[in-house]
DNA sequence: GAGCAAGCATGAAACGTTTCAACGTCTCGC
DNA sequence: GCGAGACGTTGAAACGTTTCATGCTTGCTC
């Protein structure tokens, strides 16, 4: 673009600059404190002058710079957030729930993924922190947190997702409820062979889960270690889990009649696996998934599935990094997982 | 936080206020223009000088203040989006694929969802603008583009997203060729009697799709009038694809052998209806979804869908938004969709 | 030793707001 | 006809940087 057409009545204003609060001001025949009134909302003003100043706001499409405003002021209406993967219907539920949150009060989202990467996380925090954020909730890629202690003393407020330290406020899903939840689930329907298609315990959500299957074993004094734990290495997709499980159901012995899935993409893939050997769904075997996610109702045989509120988790996230350090704000919450019942895992067969 | 502790030495800083560049200044002996060229690294700085600043920026703790820089010297590193639904893996997917291209170039990406609500569009435009985006990708959720005009005219850039219009630079995907593309696959495999599962034709995506599928017959010298075309309401889920399928079923005279869907959702709820009437897929019909969700791959009948290259079309989209005016930059681009043939309009059947 | 360039350091202006003490101008009550 | 509020409005200071014209020292060249 060359020289560009100017507006047809000279504002007086530099062509190529933004129209600033004293060019109202100029145009409006007030002062410059008027017109942060009006922008303000402060009721010291006449109708008059308010309404005078709004048709040139409006005129010359006048817009609030806000560093400026963050400058005097010192309030900020951004906030950060890094999660492990964008992409991952997981994670973005949960940044529409941070969304919604911040769309009460004005505020503005800064969205980035680390890819579990601990490296890409420190960047993108630091490019975050020179935006100057009010703060960040971070999903943490790895258990070192020294980057977060260093920004929370540099006064950000760091609001942990989906995982718990007690040195932050933090947000998250009981999976080791979950896990009990799943194979109560299952034992209570009359299976008794059960198999738990896991991922490594070196994640914690791994662990966590396997350590709440342990629990409902020992609760109904049963012994644990009657579960056939299948181990997948990540990253876990259904093709692996399908492969797994008609290695599983090779071995000799009799077959499990209930199978957990640490995430519905295996339970996907565990599913096409019984399909191929003919075997039915929940008659033979009982599948049950983690996560709900949103195709788990539209399967072919609806799966049943361990819901975490995920919406509610980013909400809840944002939530305390806005409300800061009042009173009543948690500093830690934990919310418990849900049961969805669907068809594969419906009234139990009699398998056993 | 209280008082909380103070610094052994008193160094004139007010109690509770974060040492500014002026305070370095003064401890160093130094003028505030000085501190300036340490930070920013520039040249005509003494060594010994720089050391003593940098040791008494250390010593206090001094971090810059990125608000009053930007202030400053306005320069924005950062761009603003809005999409129809951030919950959506299709938008999800395109916001992924911005962010890597903004990674390139430290941006970072602030994101909003509009929920195909014009009012929540123009807010959230708004607040982008007042943090000072460098330019906004937007995808419209209406026909009304006027405020995108009027954003571009005070000198934000704009890009369109999913869609297209010559007025503004913009990255979309192909629908008169994705869904011909479609058709023609059922065409040439056989099927003749086929069935359009489309939304209404307000919808742009809808219209021209169903455009598609006209310019497929045509070629062939077929009469596309010959398509029995179901309108789905918005929005359009499994369920009520479901029960449309058992309604078209329950018609008279002869079933369609091929069934296009407007999304891969739609063609969940078809697979399920046809398999609960005890229908074969793809012997008795043939069934293509469009998107490619990730899903799609996955479920028990594996679906043929026609793909859209969602990543691609967000790092496109903040490549010409980053380019600016550079000579080379393409300002519309079409991308062009492409079919994954997979189980479910696999090797035609004989049902003719 | 005059002239000059190079090397450093300076300090004030500028960025676009908010905030606030001060200043009319009315109106009212006496 | 005067003091006291109430009401609107004003203008300048302040926020913490960057930028830049200017000035002061050196050391070098002829």
């Amino acid at each position: 673009m060359a020289t560009g057409e100017e507006p047809a009545d000279d504002l007086g204003i530099p062509p190529g600059k933004k129209p600033a609060i004293k060019d109202v001001a100029r145009l409006a025949g007030v002062a410059v404190g008027t017109v942060s009134n009006v922008l303000n909302d402060r009721p010291t003003v006449s109708p008059e002058t308010r309404e005078r100043v709004l048709e040139v706001i409006r005129r010359i499409g006048y817009v609030p710079n806000a560093t400026a405003r963050r400058l005097r002021s010192g309030e900020v209406t951004t906030i950060g957030a890094v999660v492990l993967d964008l992409a991952n219907p997981f994670f973005t539920e949960i940044a529409r729930g941070i969304e919604d949150r911040l769309a009460q009060d004005g505020y503005v989202l800064m969205l980035a993924s680390s890819d579990e990467n601990l490296d890409r996380e420190r960047r993108y925090l630091d490019l975050l922190l020179q935006q100057g954020v009010r703060g960040v909730l971070v999903t943490p890629a790895g258990a070192d947190l020294d980057h977060l202690r260093e920004i929370r003393d540099r006064g950000t407020d760091v609001v942990l997702l989906d995982a718990y330290s007690r040195e932050f406020p933090s947000v998250g899903v009981d999976d080791v409820a979950g896990g009990a939840l799943a194979a109560a689930h299952l034992l209570d329907g009359g299976r008794s062979r059960l198999a738990f298609f896991n991922g490594p315990h070196t994640v914690r959500q791994c662990a966590e889960r396997h350590a709440g299957v342990e629990r409902a074993f020992l609760t109904r004094e049963l012994d644990p270690a009657a579960v056939t734990e299948v181990t997948l290495p990540a990253p876990m997709t259904a093709e692996l889990a399908e492969s797994a499980t008609h290695e599983l159901l090779d071995r000799p012995g009799p077959h499990p009649d209930g199978i957990f899935c640490i995430n519905d993409i295996v339970a996907l893939g565990v599913l096409r696996a019984l399909r191929e050997r003919g075997m039915s769904v929940p008659d033979d075997v009982a599948v049950v998934g983690y996560d709900d996610v949103m195709f788990a109702s539209m399967l072919t045989t609806p799966l049943t599935s361990v819901r975490q509120p995920k919406r509610q988790l980013g909400w809840t996230a944002a939530d305390i990094l806005l409300r800061g350090d009042d009173e009543g704000a948690e500093r830690h919450v934990e919310f418990v997982p849900e049961l969805v019942v669907r068809a594969s895992s419906g009234a139990a067969g009699d398998a056993g």
